[in-house]
RNA sequence: CGGGGUGUAGCGCAGUUGGUUAGCGUGCCACGUUCGGGACGUGGAGGUCGGAAGUUCGAAUCCUCUCACCCCGACCA
């Protein structure tokens, strides 16, 4: 199948469809039956849960506390805050009744149209609306602020056109949503919250990504400001892998959630909202990926270690088995998974290529000839090298090992991103940039009506205005205006 | 919603000028030989050919309707 696989990626112009064909082999995920929702298997869940604990822990660090809100939202929440409704409008679904009966004409079941629901419910596209609805009781003084929330959850949104892990119509998220006694902390905690992402993508995810401030188009319905992480794809096209929002008093009003100040006024709070997705997953998959399978960092690799007996009677499995439980015991006293597998059904070759289709960072490998030799094969996952190595010592060999794939793919992730990032100046410039794929660096003049227009003709956004750029007087592209600074164009998923 | 495409065994596909009992690869089961990079042999199980209606002596194949999915666009994390 490595054969068939490695055929199939060549063929493959379209990286979805690579991802598609390889992922759902990878027992990651696979479509269901509802138009664009996915199932997660197990290993690919594994893989998630484990994002989450580590996401959880840090938000906890923050001061966020976890807490869970109703699935169905009545639909007059959706009429209070108008630019958010806009936004959403389009992909709610809807409950109507909340009743089946059996049909008249005696084929399965019918909604029965006695049980129409007097106002409809929505399945929450995301949770503002009836959790700003709850602060409402939960706020009255500055004592109670700041109120830091997190849910962890699923939403449902009816998506023209979906892909699997990218876009799904129903995914599993985290929100955050919090309310502020001012301006500037509600800002800063947005500021904040950005960070938590950006070094989450970085530092366990092993995915570079670019931090910066959404333009005014690309922004979230109802908020002020709009936060990102900008990660860069194999292809070179950008992935938005996080958001985070500093609502102003939007939310306030438009709930009524008023609290006492200090001075003993009555005044709207401040809010923020942030969301990270099963979208990560689409990210972690199309960043360190290749014609093998995945590549998973080590820090969320659900097994780092997998070891693998070569034998070729029981009694020299029996050998093996004893050499390796030592191993087995001190990698877990590392805090390393591990898992043995001395299945005797599938042959040691199988065993190979499964598990670099699933991406474990590290494959030991046991047979007579290195029990002769006192010695032992580790291949790492990122780069296929395999070596023998002495036996003494191999559980801190493999502890280093770990932490330098983690590192090695970071670094070949940033270089690859470095590598496709370039400045255009001249409209000429940018467009043959574009064409090359990547990130580009370009004056912008400012204006929604000039994104637009860079947009129509060429395909590509401005990912965000990068927090770490620096005032830079230009002249736009397009219309010759003049710019402040540069700002990251791409095309995106 | 517009344009293109595909529905045949768990998965991937062939078969479509109408003609026996619908086939190939892979996977699955049994036995034997194998086992340091996806083993091999022999035997076996598995299908209302997406659905409905029609034409016909006869339909996977032709006609009509319908459903689902995929790709490209508009929408979006």
């Amino acid at each position: 199948m490595a054969k068939e696989l490695k055929d199939l990626t060549k063929r493959a112009d379209n990286y979805s469809q690579w991802y598609n064909e390889l992922v759902i082999k990878a027992d990651l995920a696979e479509q269901s039956a509802v138009r664009g929702c996915m199932v997660i298997k197990p290993y690919g869940y594994a893989i998630w849960e484990k994002m989450q604990r580590q996401m959880d822990d840090m938000f906890k660090e923050t001061g966020v506390q976890n807490a869970y809100f109703p699935l169905l939202i009545p639909k007059s929440f959706l009429s209070r805050e108008a630019d958010h409704v806009k936004g959403f409008a389009k992909e709610c679904a809807v409950v109507t009744h909340y009743r089946l009966k059996n049909d008249p004409n005696g084929k399965g079941v019918v909604v029965d149209p006695e049980a129409r629901l007097e106002e409809e419910l929505i399945i929450r596209p995301t949770s503002e609306t009836i959790i700003w609805n709850t602060f409402k009781n939960w706020i009255s003084s500055y004592r109670d602020l700041p109120l830091l929330i997190n849910q962890w959850a699923n939403v449902f949104r009816w998506e023209m056109r979906t892909r699997l892990f990218l876009r799904t119509a129903e995914f599993l998220w985290q929100e955050g949503h919090t309310a502020h006694a001012t301006k500037e902390e509600a800002q800063a905690k947005a500021e904040e919250m950005l960070k938590v992402y950006a070094k989450f993508a970085e530092k366990y995810m092993a995915v570079p990504v670019v931090t910066g401030v959404k333009t005014a188009n690309e922004r979230f319905a109802g908020a002020l400001e709009t936060y990102t992480i900008e990660a860069m794809m194999q292809d070179g096209k950008a992935l938005q892998s996080g958001t985070s929002h500093f609502l102003g008093q939007n939310f306030a009003k438009a709930f009524d959630v008023k609290f006492i100040n200090s001075e003993n006024q009555l005044d709207h709070v401040w809010a923020t909202s942030w969301g990270v997705s099963t979208r990560l997953m689409g990210a972690l998959i199309m960043t360190h990926s290749d014609d093998n399978g995945l590549v998973l960092p080590p820090k969320l690799a659900p097994i780092q270690v997998v070891i693998i007996p070569i034998y070729r009677s029981p009694e020299q499995l029996a050998t093996v088995d004893a050499k390796v439980a030592p191993i087995v015991e001190n990698l877990k006293k590392l805090g390393i998974s591990v898992k043995y597998d001395n299945a005797d059904n599938k042959r040691p070759g199988f065993k190979f290529a499964d598990y670099e289709l699933k991406g474990i960072p590290v494959r030991l490998v046991l047979g007579a000839r290195d029990i002769e030799n006192n010695t032992i094969e580790v291949m790492r996952r990122d780069t296929l090298e395999k070596e023998s190595v002495t036996l003494d010592g191999i559980e801190d060999y493999v502890a280093r090992l770990l932490d330098d794939i983690q590192q090695n793919i970071y670094n070949k992730a940033l270089q690859l991103r470095l590598s496709k990032t370039s400045k255009a100046d001249t409209w000429e410039e940018f467009v043959q940039q574009i064409e090359n794929g990547g990130f580009v660096l370009a004056p912008w003049d400012g204006t929604t009506e000039t994104e637009l227009k860079i947009k129509e003709l060429t395909k590509a956004t401005i990912r965000c205005i990068p927090l770490d750029s620096v005032d830079e007087a230009g002249v736009d592209m397009l219309t010759g205006k003049p710019s402040q600074r540069r700002v990251l164009f791409a095309r995106n998923y």
